[in-house]
DNA sequence: CGACATCGTCTAAACGTTTCGACGACCGGT
DNA sequence: ACCGGTCGTCGAAACGTTTAGACGATGTCG
């Protein structure tokens, strides 16, 4: 395999002729290149990778680091796992796939032995070891997902208020006069997660803006209390067995509290669900065990989903999470972190509305 | 960051001695193995990988060429990636993520820049690019599954005959007396694909050799046909719309064929299927429609499917291409090609049997 | 016509390992 | 007492780059 004292030799130049000449970071003549460029050609020459790392200052590696929880969905946390790639190799950059086993282990272990520049951390949740790790260790990194503790992190993730606000403005351009979200269990608030919050914020306060009454419920993970917390949101009162409405609350245009009575002409004709796959699917099924169509009756967003809602019956309307959006922020954010320093920071991606054809006018009637 | 200079300073010895004592290559005293340990821990060294890779012989790190067919079940091919990431860090390798649209191109470039010590090729298909490229790149490397041409290469892939041979004896130790074996679209079988056809000669062999009657039909892959298909068999004679038993080849224990009579007494209790996700749901959807249950009336088998056969309704048995099994021996045999040479080959792993309940004594009155 | 920047190239010093060969110390066998 | 061998250690030469510094040659501007 040819080296470059052999390219040197053949080009009748010194070895750092070549590399400069390769590289472009000093002026080479003309003829001296094109006989550089011909020795390569004849050659094949390749640049050694250990002799670059160690003589130049990066090793061109990225490390990523992707947990397999098996609460996460696999097409989409490979659409992740392929988008970093992609968007690394933009950079001229490969990239090193850690695994949940090897999460903290392996960050030091790549980050103290010098074999990557730089660390992408996927699926980053509110606790997260790798969080810590990560500030610790020093190492240009970035996060995508928001961790509880972001200080001194890079960051990037979907926009939630923004999606909410999306959402919301959608199903009120579409004619919609009140609104409802159901969102994650309780638990998930108390815990202090960012976005279900953020998401949840974001539609309330949007719906304000709009002048749209609007209420937000937390919805636990079993099927009973799924179907009761949407009959609670339906009724337009507490009509679930559960009592689930004990966890809604209800806004008015002003941001005050708005009571409907059951059955009220003011009950939600738009909904938007933030939660998880299982849930959603129950969702629809009460739905149509109620008799109600999409988007004929209920016009129906799914906010944020990790997962495919095209697949659904019917199809919903989504704002995804778009791997190949932060991906490539994330990439290029740790690139930058590699010359000019990037301040810490969470930069929040702006949302995309996927139309799937689950919202339409409201019902004249209603 | 401490180098090997720092620690050689502070154990009082020369680099030499600290490598050796590292590495263990020659035997070190017992006081100045201590000091070295002991300087290691004090400055938290970790050797430099670059210096490592310049130096030695070995980058320590392989490449995994994954793509991403759109037809791949995400979930298996996840289980594969972290298969191999997980078994080669078993092996102190770090693993080099190239996807799909890089394939030979990277390839290309991580080999020829002596970035990685081999190459494991995962998702091999028949007409494999890769496969030529690996052979043409002289890097070690193994194959998971086998492409057309496997001559001078290192596979590693199911036994499939060994899978269907387990499946016939499942069926007729629990009493069945004929048996079907539902395959892939004839188009498979015609391109020349290994295991399809291995798995089907393996199928009708292991029923001769039991004395037992045994039926093969390839299924199309939309939906009338799938039924047809399934009807064909079930009524033990050419029963559906589209012929569909013209595909059949019927065999009784010798070895010749065996036509049943429609309805006849020897119909087909035990069933195997050696195809795709899609078609498998079809076909349970048949036998439900037909009003037939799962195992009383009929036991049926997955053969070697890359899906999760446990969430069908039934859960169906099945003979799994086992992810770790087959990863763990390919970096096994990338591993030993570095050293020892390792002879081309295919080599076949023992297939598992996955007791999911979907198999019964037939009826004693059919 | 000097002063001075710029261009093009070279020499040489890193970068951090591994590993070969050498060498003294010590041991056992003759 | 001598010889061969193993043990423990060291010095030095790789491995293949990048890059700072030096140095003529060439061009520009006063």
């Amino acid at each position: 395999m040819a080296n470059i004292h052999d390219v040197a030799r053949v080009a009748g130049v010194s070895i750092s002729t070549v590399s400069y000449a390769l590289s472009g970071k000093r002026p080479i003549g003309e003829k001296t290149r094109l006989r550089i460029d011909e020795a390569v050609r004849e050659l094949d020459y390749m640049p050694n990778a250990a002799g670059r790392m160690l003589g130049g200052t990066r090793t061109r590696i990225f490390a990523l680091t992707a947990p397999l929880r098996n609460d996460t969905y696999a097409p989409a946390h490979m659409a992740f796992v392929l988008a970093v790639v992609t968007a690394a190799r933009a950079h001229d950059y490969d990239v090193l796939l850690l695994t949940e086993d090897e999460a903290t282990g392996g960050l030091r272990r790549v980050s103290s032995s010098r074999l990557v520049d730089g660390i992408i951390v996927l699926d980053v949740s509110v606790n997260d070891e790798r969080a810590d790790l990560v500030r610790s260790l020093g190492v240009p990194a970035a996060l995508i997902g928001v961790p509880g503790n972001a200080e001194g992190l890079v960051c990037v993730d979907l926009d939630f208020e923004a999606a909410a606000a999306l959402a919301v403005d959608r199903l009120v351009d579409a004619g919609h006069t009140s609104l409802a979200l159901l969102g994650h269990p309780r638990a998930v608030y108390e815990r202090g997660s960012n976005f279900p919050m953020r998401f949840r914020d974001g539609f309330l306060a949007r719906a304000a803006e709009r002048g749209v009454p609007a209420v937000f419920t937390m919805v636990e993970k079993d099927s009973p209390q799924i179907r009761a917390a949407l009959g609670g949101v339906l009724d337009g009162a507490p009509g679930g067995a559960e009592g689930a409405a004990t966890d809604s609350v209800h806004r008015g245009a002003t941001g005050g509290v708005h009571n409907g009575a059951p059955g009220s002409a003011h009950a939600p004709t738009g909904i938007v669900v933030h939660a998880e796959e299982g849930v959603h699917k129950v969702i629809l099924e009460e739905i149509a065990h109620r008799g109600l169509s999409i988007p004929a009756d209920l016009s129906v967003i799914a906010g944020v989903p990790t997962f495919d809602t095209s697949s659904f019956t019917p199809a919903l309307d989504s704002i995804p999470l778009i791997p190949v959006d932060s991906c490539v922020r994330a990439v290029e954010l740790a690139v930058q972190q590699l010359d000019g320093t990037v301040e810490p920071r969470v930069e929040l991606v702006a949302p995309k509305y996927r139309d799937h054809g689950s919202v339409a006018a409201p019902r004249p009637g209603s």
